[in-house]
RNA sequence: GGAGAGGUGGCCGAGUCAGGUCGAAGGCGCUCCCCUGCUAAGGGAGUAGGCGGUUUAUAGCCGUCUCGUGGGUUCAAAUCCCACCCUCUCCGCCA
């Protein structure tokens, strides 16, 4: 939600415009906010006058009370009609600000998917392995994709014996990692309620992403930067306590509706999947520092275990609505030929924090803080990565250094 | 799943049965001032937030809304009615 007060600032329309917003939609919302607020005064104006009366009728003799109640009455008709009109206005302001994005910041690239901007490549581009990710998975028995398709469709998957030890792994020496750095490990609920998910900023744009219990109107997460939002909605924090940082760890769900056909080898998109997830709760005032920290932690894990990647800057027009910039940690992927999305990381600045009404009170007054997240380590796809870059000519797998402590074995042999 | 109790300001807590003088007693905490060798104690004053208007202003002033949330009754609701949400206790079940 952005701050309608700033509809008039000609940096903030050229951003939002970047974004894809048209000059026609900023100024019907600046209208019609203009339009809302005019009624709002009026039916102030009204209120003052009905509250005044009351207090009159309280005071008032029983003989002139009748003679006071039927003027109360009038006024009360009249501002039962400006209240209706009213909210009538609000909705229609409230509709047209769910599709005003957040303008993108001043150092990100215009244009759409293929007009990012390159910030770094690091690393050699691999020739492809004797097996890609999916045939390796199935030949040491770490993928079962077709029992997972069997008891609960295409999409799903069995993860199984040394996999599940790496996952470990790497759950535990990323978490470590970010605790080192202050933030809080947090295992979160993964079923929230409608109105959770309308605050994070996922309905009514991304509802048929999402898994829903109807029986008990609940929803399950696709990452658990739903119920981190969560954490300090509606909260006054206090500008001394932040940053907060928090690592939450959860599965996440997603329905991969309009995928069909896209990314069907192994378990590269799965509606089912566990996910270290970075949230950041910032002083306005440095937020595009914690944003370059969430990066830096990004490259860190990816330069430890010595993969492959290129970190590009999203361009505005593909950013989503709540990001003000967002980077994208794109790791070679061999067998594809191609750099992949492992991880990323946004600001969100105020956008988010307004709908959820997260606000730090500093000396200079109370302000929406900033939000941020960042992919620490979706699980699955980075182990799918390790599969390709870590596999040996044999058909065996070498355990990456880093991960060794964490999983009590070096390398697993060859099967079949 | 069954039964009961309860949600009031930064915190605790009165007010709800008898609707108006209640955005709310009292206490704690916090801020400022006084007193005081230092500290403690003591005296005085102040201290919720959102929104709108006015304004150079996040100052002040005016208005409005908010006593879990949303509706309703009424000239008038913390107080009466309805629905929902949440918390706690007991029983049952369970990793």
């Amino acid at each position: 939600m952005i701050n309608l007060r700033l509809l008039d600032d000609e940096t903030y329309r050229a951003g939002a415009i970047l974004k894809g917003a048209t000059s026609e939609q900023l100024d019907e919302l600046a209208s019609a906010e203009e339009l809302r607020r005019t009624m709002l005064t009026e039916v102030e104006n009204l209120r003052s006058q009905s509250n005044a009366v009351s207090k009159e009728i309280g005071q008032a003799s029983p003989e002139d009370r009748p003679a006071k109640i039927d003027a109360a009455n009038v006024l009360k008709t009249e501002l039962k009609e400006k209240e209706a009109a009213l909210s009538v206005q609000q909705a229609a302001v409230d509709a047209l600000v769910l599709h005003i994005p957040n303008p993108a910041h001043e150092s990100v690239p215009g244009g759409g998917e293929e007009d990012f901007e390159l910030v770094i490549t690091v690393g050699a581009q691999a020739p492809p392995p004797p097996m890609d990710h999916g045939e390796f998975g199935a030949s040491l028995g770490w993928v079962n994709t077709e029992k997972g398709a069997e008891v609960s469709g295409s999409r799903f998957a069995y993860l199984q014996r040394e996999a599940v030890l790496l996952e470990f792994a790497l759950v535990q020496w990323v978490m470590q990692k970010l605790v080192a750095r202050g933030f809080i490990p947090t295992v979160p609920p993964v079923l929230v309620r409608e109105q959770m998910m309308i605050d994070a900023g996922f309905f009514p744009t991304d509802e048929n992403q999402v898994y829903a219990v109807t029986e008990d109107e609940l929803y399950l997460v696709g990452t658990s930067e739903v119920p981190l939002a969560g954490l300090h909605r509606g909260d006054r924090l206090d500008l001394a306590d932040l940053p907060l940082r928090y690592a939450g760890f959860s599965s996440c769900f997603r329905r991969e509706a309009g995928t069909y056909g896209k990314d069907t080898t192994g378990i590269f998109r799965v509606h089912q999947f566990d996910k270290v997830e970075m949230f950041i709760w910032s002083d306005p005032a440095k937020s595009w520092d914690e944003h370059e920290l969430l990066l830096e932690i990004e490259r860190e894990i990816l330069d430890d275990l010595a993969l492959p990647y290129r970190v590009i800057n999203v361009a505005a027009g593909d950013l989503g609505n709540p990001a003000a910039k967002k980077y994208d940690c794109e790791v070679w992927l061999p067998s594809e030929g191609a750099y992949r999305e492992l991880t990323s990381c946004s600001n969100y600045t105020d956008y988010s924090a307004r709908r959820l009404g997260t606000r730090a009170k500093g000396e200079s007054g109370t302000e929406f803080v900033h939000t941020l997240n960042g992919t620490a380590c979706a699980v699955g796809r980075m182990l799918l990565f390790l599969m390709e870059h870590y596999q040996q000519a044999d058909g065996s797998f070498a355990v990456p250094d880093v991960l060794q402590p964490f999983c009590g074995f070096t390398t697993v042999g060859a099967r079949n």
